[in-house]
RNA sequence: GGAGAGAUGGCUGAGUGGCCGAAAGCGGCGGUUUGCUAAACCGUUGUACGGAUGCAAAUCCGUACCGGGGGUUCGAAUCCCCCUCUCUCCGCCA
């Protein structure tokens, strides 16, 4: 959610920062006009209420004022209904309008302008053909994906022996490294979320086609543990002593991928059901761009101790996510397709999560509420970087070496 | 699944039709006292939306808000209906 005051004052420059993701301009549009025409009624409404309060005797009235009175409830009634109605249609409105790109976002029309920033760790140079992970994964029998489609569909795996105990080291390792190293608190969510949560974070009401809804409930299969880990603040006043407050959780995520047919076919790369460890922060507005820095900077580090190659790239305005400001994509070395494939993605949200969910802090000084910021980021996705791993430290005997940082929790090392 | 109890401000907790935006306490903020800290004492302290003034910090005006939605009434935290959630007991169960 935008703040309404600066919709309305600097409506030309809102239409500019949104024309530059591919906004469709006419919502916002109808949302000023929706707007308008809401708080030019609203003061109609309040100027006839303020009457019939100074009007309304502190005891029993005599009949005469009663049926004034009365007809001056009837009034109001009949025009609070019609308010009603503006009003739901403002915020309906005022919940499609996505986030403004910060000013240091690169302007660009898709992913073909986002900006690399940096590379880190070489590309092994194979003396062989080096074998997508989904080869190596059936053929060490570490993934089934026969039986995934048995029991449950395509986009779906069963990982087995070896590889379902690589996803938890890797799962484990990660968990330590955040906890352990960069201060987070582990938490351990639902998976299974209602409207409002998704509301909060943005997902709805714009994306129910990419959700997983459960019949006939209000319930949904989370998409992303930023749902659950951001809503555990909504509707609540944090102290500004205890920010930042940093949270991570290992969840399974559930995306429908509906409109990616023919995308990542094979592999796990694209997946209905996956693992991901998340990274949510709650910051100081004045902190937020520091923070998604060194939150970037968490995220690297698993890949770091990995010794997996990756890039940074930044997201230009035509790629960022509806509900975010500023985007940072971390992307991984995938030899058998000699290119960096997504696996993690840093995002701050500046106030716009919070609106939508009430999330505040209280100023010490002034002890004033008001808006903090969100920021989040994969940290990683465990999946991918399990494919990665298959990849990276294949052996031409078809064997896959486990990286070094993941020997004491294999127990082994050699998959 | 059955029976009962409850939901009030940052927190605890009073309040059964008008004197209630709401007692009291805690916490927060300001001050007095003090070498400093603590204690004590005094004062102050809700949020959202709309409007006005101001470069702004902010100030003023209005409206709403006592879990959510609807109803009764001249007037609802308070009475009625529906929903959600929490707790207790019973049943069932990983």
């Amino acid at each position: 959610m935008l703040d309404p005051k600066i919709i309305r004052d600097q409506s030309d420059w809102v239409r500019q920062q949104l024309t530059h993701r591919h906004y469709p301009v006419q919502y916002l549009d109808a949302y000023l006009n929706a707007d308008v025409v809401w708080r030019d009624r609203l003061q109609d409404v309040d100027a006839l209420k303020n009457e019939r309060n100074r009007l309304t005797p502190k005891s029993k009235p005599t009949p005469e004022q009663q049926a004034s009175l009365k007809q001056l409830s009837d009034t109001i009634k009949s025009k609070q209904d019609e308010l009603s109605v503006l009003e739901e249609s403002v915020k309906k409105a005022a919940l499609l309008l996505p986030n403004i790109p910060h000013e240091s976002v690169p302007i660009g029309e898709s992913e073909d302008d986002n900006i690399e920033i940096k590379r880190v760790g070489d590309p092994r140079i194979f003396s062989f053909e080096p074998a997508p992970h989904e080869a190596i994964a059936v053929s060490r029998q570490l993934i089934d994906f026969d039986s995934a489609a048995k029991i449950a569909g395509s986009r779906f795996s069963v990982y087995k022996g070896s590889g379902a105990k690589l996803e938890r080291a890797l799962i484990n390792l990660m968990l330590d490294i955040h906890t352990q190293d960069h201060g987070y608190t582990e938490f351990i969510p639902p998976v299974v979320i209602n409207s409002a949560s998704l509301q909060g974070t943005g997902q709805l009401p714009k994306f129910e086609g990419d959700l997983f809804k459960l019949e006939g409930t209000d319930y949904w299969l989370s998409p992303t543990a930023e749902v659950q880990l951001t809503n555990l603040a909504r509707d609540t006043i944090i102290d500004e002593d205890n920010l930042p407050i940093r949270m991570t959780a290992q969840t399974a995520c559930f995306r429908k991928e509906a409109g990616s047919y023919g995308k990542d076919i094979s592999g796990i790369i694209r997946q209905h059901q996956f693992n991901k460890i998340e990274l949510v922060q709650l910051c100081h507005p004045d902190q937020s761009m520091a923070q998604l820095h060194e939150l970037l900077g968490h995220a690297e580090r698993v890949l770091q101790v990995l010794k997996l190659p990756y890039r940074v790239i930044q997201l230009c305005t035509g790629d960022i996510g509806f509900s975010s400001g500023i985007t940072f994509d971390i992307e991984v070395w995938f030899p058998s397709q000699n290119t960096y494939r997504e696996i993690s993605s840093c995002s701050n949200f500046f106030d716009f999560q919070a609106r939508r969910s009430m999330i505040r802090y209280r100023d010490k000084l002034s002890s004033k509420v008001n808006y903090l910021h969100t920021i989040n980021g994969s940290g990683l996705a465990v999946g991918r970087t399990l494919a990665a791993i298959l990849e990276n430290y294949q052996r031409d005997d078809g064997s896959v070496d486990v990286p070094e940082a993941l020997i004491p929790y294999m127990k082994s090392e050699l998959l």
